[in-house]
RNA sequence: GCGGGUGUGGUGGAAUAGGUAGACACACAAGACUUAAAAUCUUGAGGCCAUUGGCCGUGACGGUUCGAGUCCGUCCACCCGCACCA
């Protein structure tokens, strides 16, 4: 073998070697246990950055390593290619986002095969391949065929200026990111699919899959199963004019008697209505209708009400409380309007107390006295006071009781909500698969037949910012007779919900899915970020279920285990632009400058060494152009070493700041281990591994090579943490540098150790292994090779060290025999000089031994 | 604001079921090799005091326990998500 490390040359050989062989072409077989793996598909964004190289190295690591227990697995790649950078980039530079897409997909491919991930390419593609997304439309139409799908009016970001529908993330502070414009929150009709139609199912289910428990609880709690009660208030109009009963639901009816106002959103017909003869409350409601959509920006922005003038009478009391116009109240969230009990709400209490509101508590605190509501609101459970003839009651029963008075009363009744809304699928944009629906001539509103299908979209396409390109193509949407076309897309979480299934029968051209999918289904581990466990991961979940109920796959989940990968993260950089907008940097093209504890202080670009302000730390997007190019690190050490670094600096669920110092630190260590191979070879033939005749040295090196294996196998096969793994090698490695021994028995001993460092790093670092054990005399290529079993009787100790504890400190440390029983291990510790020391003058009241690790001895003075 | 998480040396991290805090690395320092540098190798190191050793120390403050980085409570900081970024 070649005594220099060279990353260039080994990779090249390595990748050509799977590539000549087809080493990672799955092909089903039923006779063999199959696993699947699966990383969550890139956007082609241009380059891969770490959070993708940090992705696809666990991914790879994990389907290398179950390779060699013998599985018959499956890891594909494609891309998720449709979506709003594309349409930027085109803005920008006057690019086809076609174009842009697949030039973005060629250079990220190159990027992913330097890598040498054990893809199996044949069965890539990209979403916005028609191909793929034919089936999607397919499949959409049989949905509304089904009732699963329908129209209704929603609300979207609109920028007055561009005349554009914006997502959120285009939105900053109020405002459009291009035009700086004050966004308007608009009506426009939408397609839905019923998502809440399978809440409780995507609930229960959770119960079926091995998934880190706080995605689930995030899952949980964003479906949001509740109880509560629906129920209606009269209305007395400010004018005598007849009102319709306001209806509200709550989770808490056993508070109702501590009802002071009620609240309505500024879309809601009562507010509408009152706001027709006041002119100041049809402002307020205009000013509602201000700034964007998201929660987050309703949630925390200041809360605003006024009076509408009407009355809401009491179900139970026939007291009048005022109705207010509230702008935290969501027309589109439940029934539009809230009861409000500022005792027992935090949020009702703010408002009340704003706007002078009374504030009545009904609930008494632990002392049975009613709660003291005059700092704050008291939101815990607790007896009911206040209520008349539900005084004395507890959570329970007064929820029964006040629920089942209305019920009599005919004013309510009991109702499961879910916080969980139905899917908007629509989007009105052009990079995106076309709405398979056509619009009549009467108003007809008709989903294409199959041989209507596929609709393509259009590729000679001219991109502005004004709205989607395709509504201004009567080529697309004129379909003659006075028909139609739909011009919106659908939201990429489509495409994203079941390419894992069509990976399995990517060839298929006359159906969505066959056979195939069935055997590798579902996906054995599923690997992303973190910033999945909601969104992506429900809508999947849900469209899985969706598949099974038409037939085309048995399951009833689609990943059965999930690892939530850290996000890599890394500070951002930006100078305001001359419309209140930002101009990102990327971090390579910044210096900062820190202080002596290493706090950045300030940063300059370097190109004109004037400053950018700092951003704060956050997750590398291309939105924030702080994502880091692996590329110049896999030219200057391979592709194994930014594999092993990358999986050596942190546990994958753990999130990561991004820091390259380090890097060679784990070239230095390939580079030893190279030497420590080419050494090994040239000291001489190793004898027979005879065990009976080993000497303690040599006993201690092999027991070191057994227990690394016992560790990494448990790091990699069961709890995934790789960079324990990885320590676990680096101090096998440590040990063969320190065991010098070239006899015959001495060699078979190294290169035992050689050998189990080497397969226990392969699925971490490939190509360096894969040429390691061809040098280490083997036909068969590495990926071949088995993983190295644990010899038990390796790990054997003569004698173990104890630590011995008075009160819980550390006194001392014993050697002893392993055989040794409690007794004599307590006769031991007491008679330790250390430990004397401080029993003297105490009495000893309880020695507690942890066998095999510790002693502990209680005493007091 | 709401939901979920994280917090350990100068830095990344380890401690897997409540039992030795700091494994393994990075950076640093000293030494060896070298005309020199790089590379490589050896050694050192949480802080404070000290001779064996001691005291303090896992974001802050409390609690449970023979024993807490780990469990519980309150608070602080940061990260992820909040339905049109993907």
């Amino acid at each position: 073998m070649d005594a220099h490390y060279s990353p260039r040359d080994i990779e090249r050989d390595a990748q050509q070697y799977w590539d000549k062989h087809q080493c990672f072409k799955a092909v089903e077989d039923a006779n063999r246990e199959k696993f699947y793996c699966l990383s969550m598909f890139p956007y082609p964004s241009g380059k891969l950055h770490m959070g993708h190289v940090r992705n696809y190295t666990i991914g790879d690591v994990v389907s290398r390593y179950q390779r060699m227990q013998g599985k018959n697995v499956m890891q594909p790649m494609g891309w998720d290619a449709f979506g709003m950078p594309a349409e930027n980039a085109a803005i920008q530079n006057q690019v086809p986002p076609a174009k842009w897409t697949y030039q973005n997909i060629d250079y990220m491919r190159n990027q992913l095969k330097a890598l040498g991930f054990a893809y199996d390419w044949s069965r890539e593609f990209a979403t916005c391949d028609t191909s793929y997304y034919r089936w999607e439309q397919w499949f959409f139409t049989k949905l509304v065929e089904k009732g699963l799908v329908y129209k209704k009016m929603s609300t979207v970001n609109w920028d007055p200026v561009d005349q554009t529908v914006l997502a959120n993330e285009q939105v900053i502070d109020g405002r459009g990111w291009r035009s700086g414009a004050l966004v308007e929150r608009k009506e426009i009709p939408l397609w839905f699919l019923k998502i809440t139609d399978y809440a409780d199912e995507l609930l229960a289910d959770l119960d079926k899959v091995e998934w880190p428990e706080q995605v689930k609880t995030m899952q949980r709690n964003w479906i949001g199963k509740s109880r509560g009660v629906e129920l209606t208030f009269d209305i007395k109009a400010k004018n005598g004019s007849a009102c319709d009963p306001l209806a509200v639901y709550t989770t808490r009816p056993d508070t109702l008697l501590g009802v002071t106002y009620v609240a309505v959103a500024a879309g809601h017909p009562l507010a509408k209505q009152a706001a027709e003869q006041n002119s100041e409350l049809a402002a307020f409601c205009d000013e509602c209708a201000k700034g964007g959509t998201s929660e987050a920006e309703m949630a925390t922005k200041e809360k605003k009400g006024m009076l509408t003038g009407h009355r809401a009478v009491h179900p139970l009391t026939g007291d009048e409380v005022p109705v207010y116009v509230a702008n935290f109240v969501l027309m589109e969230f439940g029934t539009g309007a809230v009861m409000a009990v500022p005792g027992h709400d935090q949020r009702d209490w703010e408002f009340a107390t704003k706007y002078g509101i009374a504030i009545k508590p009904v609930i008494a605190d632990e002392s049975g006295q009613p709660a003291d509501v005059s700092e704050a609101a008291y939101a815990e459970y607790g007896m009911v006071v206040n209520s008349g003839e539900f005084d004395g009651l507890g959570f329970e029963q007064a929820f029964d009781a006040i629920a089942a008075k209305l019920a009599e009363l005919g004013r309510g009744e009991v109702k499961t909500n879910y916080r969980l809304r139905d899917w908007g699928v629509a989007r009105q944009r052009y990079w995106g698969a076309p709405i398979p629906v056509k619009y009549g001539p009467e108003g007809q509103t008709v989903p294409l037949t199959d041989d209507e299908l596929p609709v393509s979209l259009p590729m000679e396409v001219t991109v502005d910012a004004s709205g989607s390109p395709l509504k201004k193509m009567p080529a697309f949407s004129d379909l003659g007779d006075g028909w139609t076309r739909e011009t919106d897309t659908f939201d990429t979480f489509m495409e994203s919900s079941w390419y894992y299934a069509r990976f399995c029968c990517a060839d298929n051209t006359e159906a969505m899915l066959d056979e195939r999918a069935n055997y590798w289904l579902p996906v054995d581990l599923y690997i992303g970020g973190i910033e999945h466990a909601i969104l992506h991961l429900l809508y999947a979940r849900f469209f899985h279920k969706l598949m099974r109920d038409f037939g085309l796959v048995d399951s009833d989940e689609p990943f059965q285990q999930l690892l939530t990968q850290g996000m890599v993260i890394a500070e951002t950089f930006y100078r305001p632009t001359d419309n209140g907008g930002k101009q990102w940097f990327n971090p390579a093209d910044v210096e900062v400058k820190r202080d002596e504890k290493g706090r950045p202080l300030s940063a300059i670009l370097m190109s004109d060494g004037k400053p950018v302000e700092m951003g704060g730390i956050e997750k590398m997007s291309k939105s924030k152009n702080n994502g880091v190019d692996p590329q110049s690190m896999i030219d200057k050490f391979g592709a194994d070493t930014v594999r092993l670094f990358m999986m050596f600096a942190a546990p994958p669920e753990q999130s990561l700041e991004w820091s390259d110092s380090g890097v060679e630190g784990a070239h230095r260590f390939l580079k030893r281990l190279w030497r420590q191979v080419n050494d090994h070879l040239e000291a001489g033939t190793p004898g027979k591994l005879d065990i009976s005749a080993l000497n303690d040295d040599q006993k201690a090196l092999r027991r070191k090579t057994h227990e690394t294996i016992k560790k990494a196998s448990d790091d990699i096969g069961r709890r995934t943490t790789f960079n324990t793994a990885i320590a676990a090698v680096m101090e096998l490695s440590n040990a063969i540098g320190k065991f010098d021994d070239s006899s015959e028995l001495g060699l078979a001993v190294t290169r035992e150790a050689l050998e189990a460092g080497v397969l226990l790093l392969s699925p971490i670092t490939p190509h360096l292994c894969h040429s390691l054990w061809e040098a280490l005399g083997h036909s068969g290529p590495a990926i071949e090779a088995t993983w190295p079993v644990v010899d038990e009787s390796a790990l054997t100790r003569d004698s173990i060290e104890l630590v011995v504890q008075v009160n819980g400190k550390l006194r001392a440390r014993l050697e002893v025999p392993s055989s040794a029983d409690k007794a004599s291990i307590e006769k031991l510790a007491m008679e330790h000089e250390n430990v004397q020391r401080f029993l003297e003058g105490n009495t000893v009241r309880k020695v507690i031994v942890v066998p095999g690790k510790l002693v502990n001895i209680v005493v007091s003075g």
